[in-house]
This record gives structure tokens, C-alpha cells and sequence, in this order.
DNA sequence: GCAGTTGTTATCATAAATGATTACTTTAGA
DNA sequence: TCTAAAGTAATCATTTATGATAACAACTGC
């Protein structure tokens, strides 16, 4: 498999993740960039549009969408974005699941004990 | 007006507002400080003990809580503070609402013109 | 092919968040 | 009132996000 064509497939797999998700969905922290490509794309602009509203270049809006940057943003980065393209951010904490099922069999095993 | 009491007013105005919020609500990004505070306490940690967690100091933990502090926290941060509390962040984009009745006003007042 | 547009990557400089330490204030309880 | 616990604030060092520039890659339309 050719760099190119691995590329290709990256750019189809990851087109097709960005169609699938509604514009308000709750989007966990992996996916923010992914959100912002599409509300960008959305709002008719390109990197070097956004760059200009935001007061910024280019190359800064590409580093904040790559999904394989490695930086983690500040909050108010993403608010700027966000306001350029006409939404506010919010903010929701998901409690994490414990799964039940499997606490209480182990509950039990060890009662047993 | 002393100064204590104005701290003191400070500090009634806060808590009133903080009790208010619930604990799965969306939240705008300002007022997040608040949620944190409210998420810690509910845990029943001290900002001591969620500093331990977090492998950083009771100070650090202060700075990012207080409402008044003019910092904009990196996500990552954020994220591992919820999740010492047991919960993942998500974001949300609020669509900004146009005002469509003054807008439609004016389109009517700029075509009379 | 070529040229223009769009997005990426690398690099460096700068600004700002975070870590750590210390001292201080506030509050709660004996 | 005194003491300990909890939180705040100031400061400095370090890490890291962001800004800016330049060169490159990918794609489109001619």
C-alpha cells in the first residue's frame, strides 16, 4: 500500500465519521476537531477565511483541526471558533458508567469466598 | 462598605447561584469554574485532595476553581479534573440565535429608506 | 502539462497555562 | 480564644499553546 493510497484512505474514512454526527450532538473531547472541520466547512469558509476572522494564519486553523495534532487547546480558542461560525460552547459532564452488571458478580464471588 | 463585607457578599451571591445548577446541564464556558467547585464538593474531596489526584498543588487546584481568575485552562485540563470526579467532558455547540424580529425591522426600515 | 486554491508540515518566537513554593486569610470546632 | 483544616494569593520556573513565516502537498480547472 502506497503512502498515497493509504492517505486516500484515511481522508475517505474520516469524511465519512464527519457526515454521520447531527450539529448539536454531545461530542466527547476526541472528536472536537473533527466537529470543527464540519462547522467550519458548514459555514462556506476555508482555513485561510477562518484564519482572517480569528486574527490568525492559516497554518494555526489547520494545527487546531488535525486530528492528529497533538496539542490540547485552551477553552477559549475553541470559543473564538466556535463564535466565528455562529455557535456558543457549552460545556456537559457525563458521569462515568460503572458498569453494574459486573460489580455486582464480583460482589457476590467474593462474598462466596 | 468594608471589604469583608463585600467578600462576604461576594461569597453569598456564588454559592446561591452555584446550588441552582444540576448536575448533568449543559453549562456555558463562564460558568464553568463554578461546576468544577460544585462537581469536587459533591465528590466530597478538598481542593488538597483533588490536587493529589491530579498530581499538582491545592494552589494550582484554587487557581483553576476561582471564578475571577482571568485564565482560559487547557481542555486536557479540564477533562482530567472531571475525571477524577468521575465524569467525562463533552462539548456542545449552541447555535448563536439570530434576533429574527429586530432583524426583519430593520431590513423593512433600510428598504423604506 | 500548468496555475491557482486549499490545506499541511516544520520551525522559531512569543504568550500564556501550569507546577511549585510560600505566606496569608478564612472557617470550623474544641 | 486557639488551633487545624481549607482555600486564596503572589511569585517564579517550566511547559506548552499560539502566532508567524516559509516551503511543500493535494486537488481543481484550464
Amino acid at each position: 500500500m502506497s503512502t498515497v493510497a493509504f492517505k486516500d484512505f484515511k481522508k475517505k474514512a474520516f469524511s465519512n465519521s464527519e457526515v454521520k454526527s447531527e450539529y448539536d450532538y454531545l461530542i466527547p473531547a476526541y472528536e472536537l476537531r473533527k466537529k470543527l472541520i464540519r462547522l467550519r466547512k458548514q459555514a462556506g469558509l476555508t482555513q485561510e477565511e477562518m484564519a482572517k476572522i480569528l486574527h490568525t494564519k492559516k497554518s494555526n486553523i489547520s494545527r487546531l483541526e488535525n486530528v492528529n495534532s497533538n496539542i490540547s487547546p485552551k477553552i477559549s480558542t475553541i470559543e473564538s471558533y466556535a463564535r466565528a461560525v455562529g455557535y456558543n460552547l457549552e460545556f456537559n459532564f457525563i458521569p462515568i458508567s460503572p458498569k453494574k452488571e459486573i460489580v455486582e458478580k464480583r460482589v457476590h464471588f467474593s462474598a462466596s469466598q
